[in-house]
DNA sequence: AGCTTTTTGGAACTTTCATTCTGTCTGCCG
DNA sequence: CGGCAGACAGAATGAAAGTTCCAAAAAGCT
């Protein structure tokens, strides 16, 4: 069997026959494509580590593939980083630059890129310890956790019952199937915690049931963009995730961070605290 | 004598240094700066050989800047092959390690972040106009969008939903809320299209939905992670989305991004061209 | 269920590589 | 002109890497 001369033909190649592949050497094409800078550049053994496989299996990877050995087949993946831009900064300016000519999809990829990159930034000097450990501790001692996002903010808070579940945390997830909103929330009390997250326009069922709730002495962490926000005054802690947006679409990356960080940190405490 | 910690300060180093060196030494100097591909994938015999010198005068060579021995000064040059940052790993690594026992959630913040923005600029660079074209084509031409995503994916397809409602493209989410996916999906035909999103492990829900809909001629656009996700095959146009990762939690930062910018281009689409 | 074939993990083997060491050479100062 | 110090090339060495092989396990077939 002919090996494939260069990276594209490798990948296409490693596409049709992946399939019909034993076990681990699938995880190894997968692997492969995944971590390309890591087959250019580390060593068999590091590279096996990584992929979870013996050092043997790459060889006969790359044999089954046509080339004599695992040399050959990383001799691929060196040529694909050798001819890879040249510089960094050099073309990310040329990219911007010719990207201005209206029509460019890829000018808007590197505008909303941009933008989540700096509302990244801005998060990270925005957010304290202490508010971040104040809410950790709300959240630790609720028996449920309840999350509620509408409309925008609902990718939010859906991601967050899905990190939360696999973290082993208890949440409940309140989507307003049904318009059971406030039939799912029903059940919350004092000893429960609700994550409420909202940005203007401020969804009113969200304001409604999280002043419900408020009432009901529920501990509140609540994520929104302003400190004028109508959820403020229900909040235990608040969060003020300032979003930079291009055009008129807000990016939700820097308020997806500090949900996993939320939730994450939840769990290592509820780990370490028993 | 301390050892540059990247390739700029080597660089900077080098130009310093080089007027005081001896001949051969000067040599290497000039040739490291002038092929630094080669430095950093070359074995020294190989390098050598290139700069016409010995093997050992590489290792003096690198002993005479600071470093313990070639192997070191070979490092430098092949974390700038890696990618734009040349401690990514490490600071990643340090960043987890830090945040796991000193229990600081700050910590685990500025890893999330960072993983994020890493993701973001990988996926500047890996998207092409092409691709982006064409997904925009497909999409253009649809009567109705609709948008298939469950589990880790599904934030971002309800996020699309919102989107492009908002945008006036006519769109349909399958949510599968009482496993109504196969319905929902049912009427979507070779003039609509499809985007489909999932990421390993992927949900069988979405690959056995998107194969019933590319059997009926759908166009589909694929988000997904790598090139042999079983969403693959089904795809017209294809986008592997490399999201790092912090701890076991991927970021979605860089799929919202392509998400919203396919959203905002194919508005745009809609607008100029009738 | 038993046999055959394929696949896998691990150790042994061989090669290659970086590094060190030694003798020689070149340039400089006395 | 002779001696000294630094630099150099090339061989020797020891470590690390890739590869091969074999036995055990798994998968497939009758």
């Amino acid at each position: 069997m002919t090996p494939p001369v260069d990276f594209d033909a490798l990948k296409l190649r490693l596409i049709e026959i992946q399939p019909e592949l034993p076990k681990r050497l699938q995880q190894v094409a997968a692997f492969a494509l995944e971590h390309p800078d890591e087959m250019a550049l580390g060593t068999a053994a590091s590279v096996a580590g990584h992929a979870r496989v013996q050092a043997s299996t790459l060889v006969r990877f790359a044999q089954s593939i046509g080339f004599s050995g695992f040399s050959d087949l990383q001799e691929i993946f060196r040529s694909r980083l050798r001819n890879r831009w040249p510089d960094y900064p050099e073309r990310m300016m040329a990219l911007h630059e010719k990207a201005m000519d209206s029509g460019d999809p890829t000018h808007l990829l590197a505008g909303f890129a941009d933008s989540a990159t700096a509302s990244l930034a801005r998060l990270r000097e925005s957010v304290t310890r202490e508010s971040l450990d104040r809410a950790i501790d709300a959240l630790t001692s609720a028996r449920t956790v309840y999350l509620l996002g509408q409309r925008r903010a609902f990718p939010v808070s859906h991601y967050l019952a899905y990190a939360l579940a696999k973290l082993g945390v208890r949440a409940t997830l309140i989507d307003n199937v049904g318009s059971l909103g406030a039939e799912q929330l029903a059940h919350a009390g004092r000893d429960d915690a609700l994550i409420a997250i909202s940005f203007a326009p401020y969804t009113p069922l969200t304001i409604e049931l999280t002043r419900q709730a408020a009432a009901r002495d529920v501990p509140i962490v609540v994520i929104t963009d302003s400190p004028l926000s109508p959820l403020a005054s229900f909040a235990k802690v608040r969060f003020e995730v300032a979003e930079s947006d291009f055009g008129s679409f807000r990016s939700l990356s820097a308020t997806f961070c500090l949900a996993i960080t939320l939730a994450v940190a939840l769990a290592n405490r509820r780990a370490d605290g028993g």
